[in-house]
DNA sequence: TAGTTTTACCGCCAGT
DNA sequence: CCACTGGCGGTAAAAC
């Protein structure tokens, strides 16, 4: 099976960091962990040295014509000049990627490139926090979702600011290689394991602490005790408040509700279960804390989009020791 | 697969 | 007045 084919174009003047973390995650030789790896190409459209925002020389080794064989583009943040006049070629090869099928990504501002090619009229996405209110000015066409990590529409995604770059990365090979692999990525790259899309764009406060704080040791203590079963009214007891104020605090804080972000730790937990191991469906369902494994099985096809036991035919055949 | 019981969610509002 | 908590009840979703 020959490599994914990762392609990235570059515009000038582009910030570094949403450059550099699909560098990271795609472009390191990880076949100890997947084989073959990625195959990432960076590109551009203007001859010579491209410029980073703050300055730093590139030499990019392909034209946008590497596009073509591309099977997932990455389109990283851009420059605010590049946002308003984005060239017209690039916006032409994103078309006919499109069209050709090809899994489109945008990074934080990236999205307003797939925006100005048209292919978000009518979709959900996302982009950095503080370009919503432009962007939505700009193309009233789009739904756009200021308060999420990531929009997965399956053959396009957009992803929030910066760190959220980390996310969709981990996301995308998630889908392509399973969970643990991508956990294995995360451990190496020494950020938490990987954050559900629907997640908000949660800013810490500038004091910081206290706020999250108590809702944090509850999360890591329910994930450790998936198999118990828990409910929100465990939860709430154990954060010490009543269920309206938890329900109320927890949607602020992780952007999603407190029975679904339970549901998205079993779903996971079972996923790992599924590819690091041999054991039932039954036994599987118990320790990932559903009631039985039709309970798995329902939520499981929902979430993942295939029945447990596919998933793991997919993504057993290349288990292998992962760090 | 359908039907019943239990649990979660969220707007509303009163109390601090 | 504001900011927050927490109880209630209708509806939606999950579990059985």
């Amino acid at each position: 099976m020959p490599a994914h084919t990762v392609v990235m174009p570059l515009t000038d003047r582009l910030p570094i960091f949403e450059l550099a973390v699909p560098c990271e995650v795609f472009g390191i030789d990880r076949a100890d962990l997947a084989d073959p790896w990625y195959d990432l190409r960076l590109c551009a459209g203007e001859p010579g040295t491209l410029r980073t925002g703050t300055g730093l020389g590139l030499d990019v080794p392909y034209g946008f014509e590497a596009l073509e064989e591309a099977d997932t583009i990455i389109i990283p943040a851009c420059s605010r000049p590049t946002q308003l006049d984005p060239p017209a070629d690039l916006l032409n090869a994103l078309r006919r990627a499109h069209q050709r099928g090809t899994r489109l990504v945008s990074i934080c501002t990236g999205a307003y490139l797939l925006a100005a090619a048209g292919l978000l009229d009518g979709r959900r996405a996302t982009t950095h926090w503080m370009n919503v209110v432009d962007f939505a000015h700009r193309f009233p066409q789009v739904r756009v979702d200021g308060g999420v990590l990531f929009v997965d529409e399956g053959d396009i995604l957009t992803s929030a600011g910066t760190g959220a770059a980390v996310d969709i990365c981990l996301h995308l090979v998630a889908m392509d290689h399973g969970t643990a692999v991508a956990h294995s990525v995360a451990r190496r790259m020494v950020v938490p394991p990987h954050r559900d899309g629907a997640q908000a764009q949660f800013v810490e406060p500038p004091t910081g602490l206290s706020r999250t704080d108590g809702l944090s040791q509850v999360l890591d203590w329910a994930r450790s005790n998936l198999a118990r079963q828990l409910t929100v009214a465990d939860l709430a007891r154990q954060a010490n408040m009543s269920q309206r104020t938890f329900a109320r605090r927890f949607q602020e804080i992780t952007g999603v509700s407190p029975l679904r972000w339970l549901l998205q730790q079993r779903i996971r937990y079972a996923q790992e279960l599924l590819e690091t191991t041999d054991e039932t469906v039954e036994t599987v369902a118990q320790r990932a804390g559903f009631g039985s494994a039709a309970a798995l099985r329902t939520h499981f096809q929902r979430a993942v989009a295939l029945p447990p036991k596919t998933y793991r035919h997919v993504f057993r055949t290349n288990q292998q020791r992962t760090v």
